[in-house]
DNA sequence: AATTAGCGCTTTTTT
DNA sequence: AGCGCTAATT
């Protein structure tokens, strides 16, 4: 029987028996969604579809792996694995990883993160002779970025008028160039950036037939959730997966977009509809998650949206307690406020940690919430921020991993090069990054045939030392797991030694945590291990498919991988495409703290939604266009409908932001609010103030906890007493005030390059004299003016050809005597 | 070459 | 306030 179907309400039933044609479930927030698509999945396999045809794209990983887990629970069998389901990213890096050599790239290609990326264009800035300082690498990667996910490649980006006007008016005129020039080195270091992970996918469908006719049959059924986020590239190479068979199951919620800042349009669900013939439309709009209250507040709100695909969002739920509007004065009295609430409602309501969230519009917002939690001992934990992988020491760690797999990764290799400690310098760096450029050669075969260059005896010996260390690490990837690499690399580049003689509480720190790195590695291993026996019935699954396809291009290299599903190349793959919420220690009994674009797809019992403040929440960056607002105000509507049974919102009169204390005004979203749902009573009076004036007065009230019960122990929000907050004078950045640079670095302190002979050595200059030339490694040839300073510390004013007056320091400096 | 002092920038949100 | 990067120092 398929009584999965009794537990759904009439549009989830149908939702989920619409098997073939387009699709597009227009699904309120917590209108049980992923019940309908985990049971829509299962409802395939049980008519018989196959696993392997059918392809469903999340949100997060960590959504595909539940999703897999639900569905094996309705079957009772593991079918499921066999399904290609993750996010957009992960699936086509897989699927990437057996067809790259396509597109020219290797198959055990790099995945740069955001980090990579910018460290990449800065190099690539400086080589132009751009200025970084304005060209900086941020700026520059998001508008590469929006341009890949636009489907906008170096050259028409040059091309585009428009484009070229923007880059124009902002006086980054060279962007294309920069562009053109990124693009060149991420495919010479054989790496991919987040964006490419898409267009190349994108790529792979549009140029080689063979791959299109492959996967479009091989994706009978295609499913995508959260559709309102998806953007350009995304769209298109759907609309190509789905162009034979049409069974594309499109699951959105306009009202829910918060994401077009990295290229995402709503655009796209108003387009399916134009897209084929006839689709059909079903929408969801019982909400079983909320209270009344909360709901009417999220759809009253929402209501001020213009444009929005009509809905009427509803529950039989019980009505709830009132919304709670809280001021405090400061963010540290906020975050104590939550803290002692969270204490209080623990014991009233019986609640666990778990039950709690505490969502914020900007990651910098967590850490008042993060003192007063630990300081009532409760524990919590953040996600996202500043994540496990971006600590120097993971990173390096990594790097070597990295470096390991793919040596034209030139990111990996200069970061690693010379940590530990080795001795190859700047200088060395340089040089050998002036005869890659030149030879065009990578900077790895420029190290691995150092004897033609010219390297000095002691360097070239440091060299190819390292050289061979690196193949030795290469040597265990036929026979070695990724963990026991890993070991190995830790054991013989001395890095875990470095760190654990290190014996200060960073230097601990830092120990640990690539000890954790490790055991996290272990953990991975064994994990794929396991599945690898499950799956004996022979039939490979996606990960192995993916697998035997790097490894016949290994094997195409004269180096096969015998290490199975646990490779290192197998775990480097993942690794980069890790989000924070991936990692589920979903039991854990702690309180959450996120951002509100974090905390989508998830519901919490209790919810208190920090910072509700003008510049904070609508950000300062998003209130100049009624688009920017109207997604703020979605971001509003989602961090609203996490709550299940209890939300409180807080706002402070003041702040400190980059150290020094801020006045902030309530939101304007805190107006839009229904009063009839609204508990005001420890807002200070209102939800905003009536008059300027009025701000200071309320803003000294006195702010009681202990809510209906006694009252006597009191605590105040409000930190130092009287001290009186500055009203009228907030400081308001103009943006205009400078004027345009010049985009071009100035000219004047710019060395003129310099490339040293190859068999430049530096002279002993113990007894230089003045008249004599000489050559330095940067500065070229030149004449010795005059020589000063003790006898322990000499300087040399040298009249250099190319670059006028410098004192060299012969302690330090190297100058080889020509005459 | 390697360590340290001081400057300037940061905070929108993420794969 | 805190961090990373540049410049100065040894």
């Amino acid at each position: 029987m398929q009584d999965y179907l009794s537990g759904l309400n009439e549009p989830q039933r149908e939702a989920v028996t619409y098997l073939n044609g387009p699709l597009m479930i227009i699904a309120g927030a917590g209108s049980g969604k992923t019940k309908v698509l985990t049971t829509r999945i299962a409802h395939l396999l049980n008519k018989g579809v196959d696993a392997f045809n059918i392809l469903a794209l999340t949100f997060t990983n960590k959504a595909a792996a539940e999703m897999k887990e639900r569905i094996e629970k309705i079957l009772g069998n593991s079918e499921a694995r066999n399904l290609y389901i993750g996010t957009f990213h992960s699936v086509f890096s897989r699927i990437l990883r057996a067809e790259a050599h396509k597109l020219g790239y290797p198959n055990n290609f790099t995945i740069y993160d955001t980090d990579d990326s910018r460290s990449v264009l800065k190099t690539v800035i400086n080589e132009l002779n751009l200025d970084d300082k304005h060209y900086k690498p941020s700026v520059v990667h998001s508008r590469i970025s929006q341009a890949k996910n636009s489907l906008v490649g170096p050259a028409e980006y040059a091309q585009d008028y428009y484009i070229q006007q923007e880059d124009m008016r902002s006086n980054r005129p060279a962007i294309a160039q920069v562009y053109q020039a990124y693009t060149a080195r991420c495919f010479k270091n054989g790496a991919m950036d987040f964006d490419d992970l898409l267009l190349k996918m994108y790529d792979l469908l549009k140029d080689f037939p063979d791959a299109l006719h492959k996967y479009q049959h091989k994706f009978k059924y295609v499913m995508i959730d959260e559709y309102q986020d998806t953007n350009t590239v995304q769209y298109q190479i759907t609309k190509l997966l789905a162009a034979v068979h049409e069974n594309i199951c499109v699951v959105g919620d306009d009202a829910q977009s918060i994401y077009s800042f990295r290229g995402a349009t709503i655009e796209n669900i108003l387009q399916f509809q134009k897209d084929y013939d006839d689709v059909k439309v079903i929408k969801l709009e019982q909400n079983y998650r909320s209270t009344q209250s909360i709901l009417n507040v999220a759809n009253e709100v929402i209501k001020n949206n213009k444009g929005q695909i009509p809905k009427a969002l509803w529950t039989e739920n019980d009505g709830g307690e009132k919304i709670r509007l809280v001021r405090t004065m400061t963010d540290n009295d906020e975050g104590r406020f939550v803290a002692d609430t969270i204490q209080e409602q623990k014991l009233r309501n019986h609640y666990f940690n778990r039950d709690f969230a505490i969502l914020y519009r900007t990651n910098a917002q967590s850490r008042s919430f993060e003192e007063s939690l630990r300081r009532m001992g409760i524990a919590y934990r953040i996600y996202g921020g500043v994540s496990f992988y971006q600590r120097k020491e993971i990173k390096d760690m990594i790097a070597y991993l990295r470096l390991i797999i793919n040596t034209r990764d030139e990111e990996a290799l200069k970061r690693v090069i010379n940590y530990p400690v080795r001795g190859i310098g700047k200088t060395t760096i340089e040089k050998a990054m002036v005869i890659a450029n030149e030879q065009n050669i990578t900077f790895w075969e420029v190290l691995t045939r150092a004897g033609e260059f010219g390297f000095k005896a002691g360097t070239l010996e440091i060299i190819q030392n390292f050289v061979t260390m690196i193949r030795y690490f290469q040597s265990m990837l036929e026979t070695k797991n990724a963990y026991d690499v890993a070991v190995q690399v830790g054991k013989h580049t001395n890095l875990v030694k470095e760190l654990f003689s290190d014996k200060t509480v960073e230097g601990l720190a830092r120990y640990e945590n690539v000890q954790a790195l490790l055991n996290s590695i272990k953990e991975w291993v064994d994990d794929r291990n396991n599945r690898a026996q499950i799956d004996e019935d022979g039939i490979l699954t996606p990960e192995a498919e993916a697998q035997a396809g790097a490894e016949a291009a290994m094997a195409a290299q004269g180096n096969t991988n015998g290490a199975g599903a646990a490779s290192l190349g197998a775990y480097l793959q993942q690794i980069t495409l890790l989000t924070d919420a991936d990692d589920d220690k979903e039991n854990a009994d702690v309180v959450k703290l996120m951002t509100i674009h974090a905390a989508k797809g998830l519901e919490f019992s209790v919810v208190f939604v920090g910072g509700v403040e003008e510049t904070l929440f609508p950000s300062a960056m998003s209130i100049n266009t009624r688009e920017e607002l109207e997604e703020e105000r979605r971001l509003f509507y989602v961090a609203v409908t996490r709550a299940k049974a209890r939300l409180w919102l807080t706002y402070a009169n003041a702040r400190y932001r980059f150290g020094n204390l801020v006045q902030n005004e309530p939101s304007r979203f805190l107006e839009e609010l229904p009063a009839a749902h609204i508990d005001k009573s420890y807002a200070g009076g209102g939800a905003r103030n009536q008059s300027p004036s009025s701000n200071m007065g309320s803003g000294f009230e006195r702010m009681q906890r202990g809510f209906g019960g006694g009252g006597d122990n009191s605590i105040q929000y409000n930190d130092a007493g009287n001290r009186r907050p500055e009203t009228g004078n907030r400081k308001l950045e103009t943006g205009n005030s400078k004027p345009p640079y010049l985009q071009l670095k100035p000219t004047a302190p710019q060395t003129v390059a310099h490339v040293p002979a190859a068999d430049f050595v530096p002279s002993d200059t113990t007894n230089l004299q003045e008249g004599q030339k000489v050559e330095h490694q940067k500065f070229g040839f030149g004449m010795v003016t005059k020589i000063e300073g003790s006898a322990h510390n000499p300087i040399a004013t040298v009249k250099f050809d190319q670059n006028g007056e410098k004192k060299i320091m012969l302690n330090y400096a190297k100058l080889r005597i020509v005459g």
